[in-house]
DNA sequence: TGTTGATTGACAGTATACTTACGATCTAGG
DNA sequence: CCTAGATCGTAAGTATACTGTCAATCAACA
């Protein structure tokens, strides 16, 4: 019997494939948010690693790059340049020599308060063109996916697991 | 009169946004992506470049990077891996000398036969965890996102603009 | 107790992704 | 024809994002 017809080959395919929507939304998202926030001089990874580090004063780098599923080697560097500006500061933990532990400093508190508006006008910015049901309804299936595909990605811990250790309930 | 009372600063808040989601969700397209193509060491990026190369083959760089909506100092260097791997050469034209124009080699066109199906399965897994009349949803809702949006990152050229020199109709 | 095994932060290496800038070249207006 | 501006590829610089590996350290078990 004959083989199958194999589908031509266009560009029409790959503008409609999922990943190329990916690739492409993220790639709007970092635009739209790199300009409302160009006054900070933050980056959006920047920007989670400030908001974990105030919501869990104290976390280490491993169990940051679980929080914000970011990759740990390269977490390093986003703390070394969010401590260049004085954002955040690293202590030895006296109980473990192989950790340092993270924390705002005052500038940094201040910097994520005022520029937290500011995120939210980006977010609001990127779903605007679609009408509001529709935003709602990307947005639950953007939400299950990725909790469905979690484990696709290396992401070493899950958030919840990563933060036992800190006695913390939220 | 009160200000109004400033919401909490929660991940929640952050794993809610569609910053957050579009950032995760390529994070995991391209996981998946590289883990299905391992055998042919492709990039998604350069999977793209392929497909635009064969679709219009002699594009110069800079249209190529309108067409797979992709920087054009990046492209460059892309372009040299796709080069150093014998998939793709670059001819100077002759009409214009600052111009290099692309085309498939012989074992460029083999591999992007080759890797189509796999690609497709790659894409068919990022999408698995959702029922298909979600899918369909998430890929129309997407689809009108990116395109509404299109303007928002730089993108020097529509993709239909950028090829009208070469006097194709697609 | 002493050593195996796991964890932590750091580093090297590759590949996007963006910004500017720059020389070579082309094109259009005068 | 000839110069002002646009375009081409390229490069430098910054910031993700991932793969590995490594020494230092810790924890747990024989």
């Amino acid at each position: 019997m004959p083989s199958k017809a194999l589908p031509p080959i266009t560009m029409e395919a790959v503008y409609a494939a999922p990943g190329y929507l990916f690739r492409r939304m993220q790639q709007i998202a970092v635009s739209i948010f790199m300009e409302e926030c160009k006054a900070f001089d933050l980056t959006p990874v920047q920007y989670a690693a400030l908001i974990a580090i105030h919501t869990h004063p104290g976390i280490d780098a491993t169990r940051l790059s679980a929080v914000i599923a970011f990759d740990r080697s390269t977490l390093g560097s986003v703390i070394e340049r969010l401590q260049a500006k004085d954002l955040v500061e690293r202590k030895p933990a006296p109980e473990d020599k192989r950790i340092k532990l993270l924390y705002l400093t005052k500038q940094g508190a201040v910097i994520l308060r005022d520029i937290i508006p500011v995120v939210e006008r980006a977010q609001a910015r990127m779903l605007e063109p679609l009408k509001p049901a529709e935003r709602k309804a990307l947005m639950g299936l953007m939400t299950q996916l990725v909790d469905l595909n979690n484990e696709a990605s290396r992401v070493p811990l899950r958030a919840e697991d990563a933060l036992e250790h800190l006695g913390k309930a939220g």
